[in-house]
DNA sequence: AAAATAAGTATAATATACTTGACATAATGA
DNA sequence: TCATTATGTCAAGTATATTATACTTATTTT
């Protein structure tokens, strides 16, 4: 899994630090934290919890092209 | 959570078992029943794989509006 | 009709997402 | 420079996604 370089730039788009988005969705600041670095794999509804505080769709950070 | 009637249909639409869907994907069929039904939370990797086997994207298949 | 095949459900076990708490480092500002 | 804030990382625990096995109820097909 690569880094998700998008999450980040939608983040910063909105002024938000990992802790802040962590607390908008209700998980904690590890999880962003490696869900940006890309170890590891979310499940669909925390990923919808962070489009929706982001103003995103899954397709818009969370799908990935395969090499 | 609601049913997944989309992946449901998109499922039909190539023709393929709740079975089939999972050997593709490498999962167990309850699983692909249980995310079908609705009752329960799938990780992003595996949304994706699905969407990937059905030629879906994750906001055809998995975005969901709130009441 | 029966015999397949597909879908739905349940339980117990395993794998892994996610937490808590802590510490280290990089960057920012006073 | 010092203090503060944001990020990155680790280990050990808890919660839950997913599995294996098995049984039941539709739905097709012969």
């Amino acid at each position: 899994m690569a880094k998700n370089l998008k999450l980040k730039a939608a983040r910063a788009e909105k002024d938000m630090t990992q802790g802040d988005l962590a607390a908008a969705v209700g998980v904690s600041r590890q999880t962003i934290n490696m869900i940006e670095k890309g170890e590891y794999n979310p499940t669909i509804r925390l990923c919808r919890a962070i489009c929706k505080t982001l103003g995103k769709t899954l397709d818009e950070l969370f799908w990935e092209e395969e090499p």
